[in-house]
Order: structure tokens, then C-alpha cells, then sequence
DNA sequence: CGCCTGCTTCGATGAACTTCTAATCAAAGG
DNA sequence: CCTTTGATTAGAAGTTCATCGAAGCAGGCG
């Protein structure tokens, strides 16, 4: 386990310092922030990685094992492994091995992250349109 | 303007016929649902176009100008043109030409569809942590 | 110990993406 | 009509990414 595999979130970008209100509308995002928040989109915006997520998601436990993910798709086990692997790096789901098995869950927070800097935009964006 | 440009949105993934609550934690994305909201989130996906996004919602009126917008960053024109080219392809945003001037806004329906997605999701799975 | 199963890492390949320069189109004015 | 300014398209170069097969590591078990 590398050193590089550590989440790449919890870098700074909290909260802009005077943010009051809905991010992406209230003032523009700087380049820093934008840098660091791009790779989080990007980790989800891959098909299988989308429904990786919500596997793991709708597990019972919230967790799933890797097996029971390969299994849902056309893809071979490295890949699959791979697809897991940045959605890691990218501090979105967290794992252990627990004997035989390795058990996936989702970190909520850098969830939640995601969606306050989009959700508020599209809200008021909305009742203005 | 060509074909190709239309808004790849639409196109009959409005909810799962039997979606009841939060998409990602109720049941399992489908290929066909991950393959059509995959490529908005990679729209967003990268630090220029998250910004553009950006510019464009806080700019007063919810509109700005091309020549607004290539002034924040250190790269040509045609490279601001290519990336504004992919969000309006996504459906996030829309453009018309207004004299000399092309003005672009946001759509805040496909940006709203994508903060459902996740927003339910990391809420959800918060309080069961 | 030796093997088997589950999962990951490594290396390679082909596709997709970002960015640029040069050329093109569209509107406005002298 | 020609030129200038604003914006997009076309084509190319360099990089990143998804995927695979082969090899490697880690536990369990006979």
C-alpha cells in the first residue's frame, strides 16, 4: 500500500472561507478549487464506476464484497479492480479485507460534498430562470 | 449547427419507472440509466468546464459572454469554445448569438437531475453510518 | 507444506481527451 | 466591398484512460 493511495479530498477546499451560501453560484470557483473537485466528478463519471457506487450502495450493510461486484458485469476481475481502485483514490469508498473477502463501502461525506456544490445551484438557478 | 449538437438528455431516463426514493441507495443503477448520466458527470469533470459552469451562474442575469468568460483563463479561444461545446452537448447549458455577441446560460433541470442522484444518496447512507 | 481461490498489480494496446495553430464563419462599420 | 472583431470548426500532437492477459500476493484448507 503506496503512499499515493491516500484520499485525495480533506486537501483544503472546506468552504472558501466566505462562503455564505450555495457554491458554483455565489462566487466563481477559483482555480484551486476547481482542481480539486474536478477529480471527485470524474471518479463517478464512468459508467461502470456509476454502477459500482450503487451497488455498494444498495448492499445490505452497506458494504459488498468484490465478488459480489464482478459478478454484475461483462468485465474481467482487473478491471473491475481497477474501476475500485479510483473511486478509493478519490476518497469516495473506503475498504478491509476481512478474511478471505474484501468489503467495499461509500464514504457519504465526500458524497454529500459533491451534491452541496451542484444541488444549491440547481435549486436557484431554477426560481430564477 | 449541426445534428450533433443536440442535448444528449432526455432520452427516457427520467426515473426508473418504479423509483419510489433516492436513486444510487433504492436499487441498483441499470446499465442503460449509468450509461446516460455517466457522460454528464463527465462534462463536469474537468477543472476548466466546472469552472465555466461556474462563471456562467454567477454572472448577473444568469448569462455571460464568450469574451466574459476566455478572459478568467490562460487558454485560447478555441479551446474555451471546445469545452463550452461539450457542457451545451451535455444539456447543462444553452447559448444563443445576440448581435456580435454569443450568450450562454445554465439549465438547471439536467444540473438538478444529477444533484438527485448523489444528494439522496449521501443523506441516506449518513445516517446509517 | 502445497494448493486453491479471491483480489490486486504490472505491462501493453487502442480509444478518447485536452490543447494548440490555422482556417472559417458571422456580424458590424468605414 | 473590404476590414475588423467575436466565435467556431478542422486538423494535429501529446497525454490520459479503459481494458485486457499474465503474473503476483494473501488467506484458507487438505
Amino acid at each position: 500500500m503506496s503512499k499515493q493511495e491516500l484520499p485525495i479530498v480533506d486537501a483544503g477546499v472546506d468552504v472558501p472561507a466566505g462562503a455564505c451560501c450555495a457554491p458554483l453560484v455565489c462566487e466563481p470557483l477559483s482555480e484551486n478549487e476547481a482542481a480539486e473537485l474536478a477529480p471527485l466528478f470524474k471518479a463517478i463519471a464512468d459508467p461502470v464506476r456509476l454502477r459500482l457506487l450503487s451497488l455498494i450502495a444498495c448492499h445490505e450493510g452497506g458494504e459488498a464484497c468484490v465478488c459480489d461486484l464482478t459478478v454484475a458485469f461483462d468485465l474481467t476481475a482487473p478491471t473491475i479492480s481497477h474501476h475500485l481502485k479510483v473511486l478509493k483514490q478519490a476518497g469516495l469508498i473506503g475498504s478491509e479485507r476481512r478474511g478471505t473477502w474484501v468489503y467495499y463501502w461509500i464514504n457519504p461525506a465526500v458524497l454529500a460534498r459533491m451534491s452541496a456544490l451542484i444541488g444549491p445551484a440547481s435549486a436557484a438557478l431554477a426560481v430564477t430562470s
